[in-house]
RNA sequence: GGCCCGUUGGUCAAGCGGUUAAGACACGGCCCUUUCACGGCUGUAACAUGGGUUCGAUUCCCGUACGGGUCACCA
């Protein structure tokens, strides 16, 4: 077989040499160390929750290291492609402050763009490319045509299934599919021109010169040194459409664009002994690979499921619609990414995560489970050291959206709801009411009294008398300018006179000598003005609220009760 | 099913031949406290399993079980 002959007769069009094409892609000029990541996504949907690991370590491992990161959209995959995908998939990485050097951004007006010297970052307009390096690979024997139909090749799929030929056997026995490869690679040129000349479409496919087995070595940044059967399926290069499939795209583009690490997930490791023949084939330096294991759900007969896309949760933007700060759900992963980032953050509190020492090496291999509760948690820290006016313009831009009555209120009372968010804010240990915006209005909502409603929700164990007395007597005595020693005082008074301990030790001395004691009197109060038996401090709210506020609240559950 | 990978408390996880097997979340108790939140103290709870190797295995080797990934002209 004259391969140079057939490498014509299939890519006439063709006349850049490889060389040429190198030419356009120097390598760039980067500090020593320096590591050039990519996020490779296909524009099929929305991103995906478990597609913020590798992308996350991805944009770390480059930022880290004075390195690029960049975008490249696989869409090589004209059926699946969702329209406006891509967009939006940059949007949601920009919004969670994820940001590519290079690669496919946004312009001023929303539009897919380039933006760096290794383009074209879009699959779909580099064919042309992908086509001068598959006539190489098929002029050196290392790639052929075959003819025979999707359909065919199914059918014979179908049948192997049947005999139960296992993948295995196609290297030694054979199995109809690998019969019908070998039936193509050894057509003669004359066979091959007349499929050309009546049209019929074709793929092309690596001619694999691996043995099964034999095991193939390399590393794993995260697994290890680990080995792999030798690769033996001629896996397809150039679809029949003359689009390439992932694997010689990966090849080619992670070649030229100058990809040091591969961070990828973990359903990519089977084929990485397929990779690591192409990039041999190509005469390709192998980049080093990282492959990432998915996180994992809880699935209904308790044992372990992939995050999938149709489970809850999976979409980003679920989180922003829960009103879970950006912030919080990057620090979630963080924690699930490297098991000392948790620990470094309790002992640098003010430092950001992109302070953080990432590192490959603390990656765990195995899958972990997805956990609301340490969701909750870590948000909660997050906001809990965010300063006020933070706090207010996120659980603003989230109520804009997503609960407009409360964003109006927050919008027309802005000066209150700023120090309603400054309660316990600051210092060392602060308040961790908030996990994520939705919470916010429970929390504070009493404070605006639109949607504040007042309503006699005492326990029933008390007097209604003791209630009355109480709120007269504090309406009676009530000084705005007192500080909060004399107002509490105050409290105390009124729990002695109605005869509740106004001294907790003496109540929990001999409970039965009182009525109750100064905390349910405080509740008493408490209730009144805020419609909750619990609040922040009571004192406090009072301040904010203001004397008449406070006041007209009380004689409006007098009037109830 | 073949081939890979994994398995330490409910969850995330330290650990790399000798430890009272860390820590965080969740859960329980106590303390602080006018409620809540915070904080402090404290408790319950783990090396999947069977064989080896070894003076000694959570740590090393083999098998088993369980879980995961993959086996497309999808990425």
């Amino acid at each position: 077989m004259d391969y140079k002959l057939l490498a014509d007769l299939l890519f006439p069009n063709v006349t850049k040499a490889p060389e040429e094409i190198e030419a356009q892609y120097p390598a760039r000029k980067l500090p020593e160390g320096a590591k050039v990541t990519r996020f490779a996504p296909s524009p099929t949907g929305f991103v995906h929750f478990g597609g913020l690991f590798p992308t996350l370590v991805g944009e770390r491992l480059a930022h880290q290291s004075g390195g690029v990161f960049y975008l490249r959209i696989e869409d090589t995959d004209a059926k699946r492609e969702v329209a406006g995908a891509a967009e939006s998939l940059i949007k949601t990485f920009n919004y969670y402050g994820i940001n590519f050097d290079e690669g496919a951004i946004l312009d001023e007006n929303g539009n897919l763009t380039d933006c760096g010297d290794y383009g074209p970052y879009k699959q779909s307009k580099r064919v042309d490319i992908y086509h001068v390096f598959a006539k190489k690979l098929v002029a050196e024997g290392k790639a052929y045509p075959v003819f025979t139909t999707r359909e065919e090749l199914e059918a014979l799929n179908a049948v192997d299934k049947k005999a139960e030929v296992k993948a295995k056997d196609w290297h030694e026995d054979g199995g109809e599919q690998r019969e019908e490869m070998l039936r193509n690679r050894n057509f003669t040129i004359e066979e091959v021109k007349a499929h050309l000349e009546a049209g019929d479409p074709f793929v092309l496919r690596m001619l694999s010169d691996g043995d099964p087995d034999k095991k193939i070595k390399f590393t794993d940044l995260i697994k290890g040194d680990r080995e792999l059967p030798e690769n033996d399926r001629d896996e397809v290069l150039l679809k029949s459409d003359g689009v390439p499939s992932y694997h010689f795209a990966h090849a080619v583009d992670d070649h030229l664009m100058g990809t040091t690490h591969v961070i990828r997930g973990d359903e990519w490791y089977a084929s990485l002994s397929r990779h690591i023949m192409l990039f041999r084939y190509l005469g390709f330096k192998l980049p080093k690979y990282a492959h990432i294991s998915p996180i994992m759900q809880l699935g209904e007969n308790g044992s372990k499921k992939k995050f999938s896309k149709r489970d809850l949760g999976s979409n980003m933007e679920y989180y922003r619609e829960l009103g879970y700060d950006k912030d919080c759900v990057v620090e979630y992963v963080m924690t699930l990414l490297n098991s000392n980032y948790e620990d470094w953050h309790a002992q640098n509190p003010d430092k950001k995560y992109t302070d953080f020492p990432f590192s490959l090496k603390k990656m765990s291999s195995s899958g972990c489970l997805y956990d609301i509760n340490k969701l909750t948690d870590v948000s909660k820290n997050v906001i809990s050291r965010m300063d006020a006016d933070t706090v207010y313009e996120r659980l603003l831009d989230w109520a804009s959206e997503f609960d407009t009555e409360f964003a109006s209120l927050l919008r027309e009372n802005e000066e209150m709801s700023k120090k309603v968010l400054a309660i316990g804010r600051g210092g060392k240990k602060p308040r961790k009411d908030l996990a994520k915006w939705s919470d916010a209005r429970d929390y504070m909502g009493f404070f605006f009294a639109p949607i504040f409603e007042i309503k006699e929700e005492y326990p029933e164990n008390f007097k209604k008398d003791d209630i009355r007395a109480t709120l007269e007597k504090f309406k009676a005595s009530y000084d705005y300018t007192d500080d909060m020693n004399t107002w509490f005082e105050k409290i105390k008074a009124i729990a002695d006179g109605i005869g509740f301990a106004s001294d907790m030790k003496a109540y929990k001395a001999s409970p039965e000598a009182f009525g109750g004691n100064v905390a349910d009197v405080s509740m008493f109060i408490r209730v009144a003005v805020t419609g909750k038996t619990n609040a922040p401090d009571l004192y406090t709210v009072m301040q904010i609220l203001g004397y008449d506020e406070v006041i007209a609240r009380i004689d409006s559950m007098l009037a109830k009760i």
